[in-house]
RNA sequence: GCCGAAGUGGCGAAAUGGCAGACGCGGAGCACUCAAAAUGCUUUGCUCGAAAGGGCGUGUGGGUUCGACUCCCACCUUCGGCACCA
């Protein structure tokens, strides 16, 4: 099965329809349409009767059902929290879309903002998104799995409760080196965190106010000027103090925003002498620094440099003289012991923010009822379809258009009957994306998502091709729903993709292309120029199909030069349909079957590029021989010719049909299939072997395939030029592989 | 800072540890032609040499091996990802 679909809804198609004012739905199918015309062009050999648009409803009805089945599981809820917005696409955006502090679709510099939003609880499946990746391991790109691991990011450590001064309950913190709890000098409160506000708040009216200068500037800066690399280090002391669990030491409790308030509990212990942020910022404030392990580097306090490396623990009580890993395994259990810390672990990743305050994506099924709260929407109430668009004000404003279609939105509540509203939210569109594969099986079922039966005969996906931009967005959560659907218990594998290809792009002159460089090659042009044929060929052999390929580098006009010596070559066959193979030209026909071993491996082995080079080494023989004394009507001929129509189908199907009727066939070159090399065609009768002396090639000979070690020793030996090369030195050693090598190693 | 990948002719690229550069682009030459185009053939890593024949050559430096583009170590460069994640 080899399906296409469209992943239709999202924000550059509405944001291109309100450009041209028209409505999303209109511009999205006509565009389907010609997207699909020039796929046809381009002969693509889809199955065009499992075609799936996303943004159709009796696709994204399943999108709703899926957000239920979430919904009830927990895995779908809503929270109040601090999340990306794109201030120009005015939405929000999932962590995953936020690339390098700017929206991935519109290059916005991202703020932050606080709202109520949904969520997918991705985090629970932290865990199983990781470990799994080691049943991807060889199938999948390694590029891929380091940067999910990466992305997902788990660390192990400790959690540790510090008392606080004036305060009942202790503060918790979470640390990856608990074995230098007794070099933990200060403790620092993520500064837009609530523990911060709370602590101030019970502070003085002077720290009071700076701490809300502080927040406010805090608050201004965008991720882009957060990571700015070499940032001096900002915060202000709470005026609160904090007791060392360890040794009762009584330390203060910071602010600063080099915290991050949604990772780990919000607050660290700083250990200046061991964390290079957390000297950073003793050095900047005059903090103390205290060293735990003996390392040998030099005073961190001087060099400006916190110790990192192994070493033996001091001034750490009971701690002293451990490794670094005895120390975390000894402290992590006293604490937990003493009921005041215990082993922990943490992710780097969030949970997934799924809703879109835009109008062209799935209506995110659930009503808010004054009286009942959130209700989900019954089931025989779905599709929930998108109202029209007409009437509506879809430009982007902060809050989801759909909100202005008060007949849609005005429901009464199904649990109480209440007036009720609809959510008017959008869901992200790669909700739309994480399933689509599963649809394929029945893309046109109005009673199931998909079909269980047919997921257990198809799947999962034995191979996937996708662009290495979606390593970390769409494979992440394409896995995450397929863990879910698996837990519920709508599919047995646990896996969506086996084996993962990441094709290449085409580029410019050494860029992506793109309108505002001017660099664009549009494909239109090149079929219109060159053909479809040539186009698809110069894809193929232009090199690794995971590598991109430079447009300007490429020679479409060489692969027609190749179609057309093809062409020539099936003309020039001069014997009839059916004639007996086995009485051609026996050279011919042992390029031919070489070549039915080598392209077979290499196809399978995705190196087409090596393909097509195999292609036109039997082409060139095909004419040497139609041209020399083997002749046109030699049934070998007639044989490389068909062998190379059928390997061609696979790169250029027009000539290759071309060909095929040429020779005399009927249509359906595609459907020939290889024939099988004959094994007793791959048998040479002689081979190259190569003389080398001191490991340099110095003579080579032709021999037969089983010559001995003494034949080969004996050609050596009559050989002047390995003669020439041993120059009279005595010989130490004879290495021979036969029949393909001798090595003479003379005593220098 | 951390993680990862890649470095081979003028260019795109090949090469189970065993003839480096298959195949093609580009270049040069020859044939066919009145001529050109098209086509076919030859040639084309660098370098010394008139030639025969040498030397050098897969980012750099080491190592393993009879033998390394290939395996190991270090480094350089480029690209990609993550990044104040405690």
């Amino acid at each position: 099965m080899h399906p296409i679909g469209w992943d239709a809804f999202g924000l550059p198609a509405e944001n291109a329809a309100i450009k041209r004012n028209l409505d999303p739905r209109a511009w999205t199918y006509d565009n389907i349409e010609l997207h699909k015309a020039s796929m046809r062009r381009y002969a693509c050999s889809f199955d065009w009767d499992r075609i799936i648009r996303t943004c159709d409803p009796i696709y994204y009805r399943w999108n709703q059902w899926l957000f239920l089945e979430f919904y009830k599981k927990g895995l779908a809820y809503r929270k109040n929290s601090m999340v990306n917005w794109c201030p120009s696409c005015q939405t929000v955006l999932a962590n995953e879309q936020v690339v390098g502090g700017a929206c991935e679709r519109c290059d916005s510099v991202v703020t932050k903002k606080a709202l109520t939003q949904w969520f997918f609880k991705v985090t629970e499946y932290a865990d199983r998104l990781l470990d799994d990746l080691e049943l991807l391991e060889g199938n999948w790109p390694s590029k891929v799995l380091s940067m999910q691991r990466n992305w997902i990011g788990r660390s192990y450590g400790a959690e540790v409760d510090f008392a606080i001064e004036g305060r009942t309950e202790p503060v918790t913190v979470y640390t990856t080196r608990p074995d230098t709890l007794f070099g933990a000098t200060f403790m620092v409160v993520a500064a837009d965190s609530d523990l911060a506000a709370e602590l101030v708040s019970g502070s003085t009216a002077e720290i009071r106010m700076q701490f809300q200068a502080y927040l406010d500037e805090v608050k201004k800066s965008n991720d882009i000027e957060r990571l700015a690399t070499d940032r001096d280090k900002t915060g202000l002391d709470s005026g609160r103090f904090a007791i060392n669990p360890a040794n009762g030491e009584r330390i203060p409790v910071w602010i600063s925003d080099y915290v991050l308030a949604d990772y780990g509990t919000g607050a660290i212990m700083a250990v200046p002498a061991h964390d290079q942020r957390d000297l950073d910022f003793a050095r900047t404030f005059g903090l103390g620094v205290k060293v735990v392990l003996e390392t040998g580097e030099a005073d961190p306090l001087e060099t400006g440099v916190a110790l990192t490396g192994e070493g033996v623990l001091i001034n750490s009580g009971e701690l002293n003289g451990l490794s670094k890993a005895e120390a975390i395994s000894k402290i992590t259990g006293i604490l937990e012991k003493e009921g005041r810390g215990k082993a922990a672990k943490n992710f780097r990743l969030r949970d997934w923010l799924i809703s879109r305050q835009r109008y062209w994506g799935t209506p995110i099924p659930i009503i808010h009822c004054d009286d009942c709260g959130e209700v989900p929407v019954p089931q025989d109430q779905l599709p929930i379809e998108l109202p029209s668009a007409e009437g509506l004000d879809l430009a982007p404003k902060g809050t989801s258009p759909l909100g202005g279609a008060e007949d849609w939105v005005n429901v009464p509540c199904p649990s109480c009957g209440k007036p009720a509203k609809r959510d008017t939210d959008t869901m992200d569109t790669f909700v739309d994306s994480s399933w689509y594969f599963l649809r394929y099986l029945s893309p046109n079922s109005e009673t199931e998502a998909f079909s269980k039966e047919e997921a257990k005969k198809w799947l999962p996906v034995d191979q996937y091709v996708g662009g290495v931009t979606h390593a970390i967005l769409h494979l992440l959560y394409a896995r995450f729903f397929t863990k879910v659907l698996q837990d519920l218990g709508h599919l047995d594998f646990s896996e969506p993709f086996t084996r993962l290809l990441n094709q290449g792009m085409v580029l410019m002159n050494g860029s992506a292309m793109s309108k505002s460089r001017g660099n664009l090659v549009k494909l239109g042009d090149q079929l219109d120029e060159h053909g479809a044929d040539a186009v698809r060929l110069t894809m193929a052999f232009a090199g690794p199909p995971e590598d991109d390929i430079d447009w300007a580098d490429v020679s479409p006009s060489g692969s027609g030069k190749f179609l057309a010596r093809c062409w020539r070559a099936a003309n020039d066959v001069n014997s009839e349909v059916g004639v007996d193979f086995s009485k051609g030209n026996v050279e011919l026909r042992k390029v031919t079957h070489s070549f039915l071993r080598d392209f077979s491996a290499n196809i399978e082995g995705f190196k087409f590029n090596v393909g097509v080079a195999k292609l036109m080494e039997l082409v060139n023989a095909l004419r040497k021989a139609i041209d020399g004394s083997v002749g046109p009507a030699d049934p070998a001929v007639r044989e490389a010719a068909e062998v190379a129509a059928i390997g061609l189908s696979l790169f250029a199907p027009f000539m290759a049909e071309e060909m095929w009727s040429i020779l005399g066939h009927k249509p359906g070159v595609a459907l020939a299939g290889l024939p099988e090399a004959d094994p007793s065609l791959l048998v040479q009768d002689t081979i190259t072997a190569v003389a080398q002396v001191d490991g340099k090639l110095r003579d080579t000979f032709e021999v037969s395939v089983d010559a001995t070690e003494a034949d080969l020793q004996a050609a050596a030996d009559n050989s002047s030029a390995v003669q020439r090369a041993i120059d009279g030195r005595e010989i130490a050693k004879v290495i021979i592989r036969a029949p393909k090598l001798i090595n003479i190693v003379t005593k220098q």
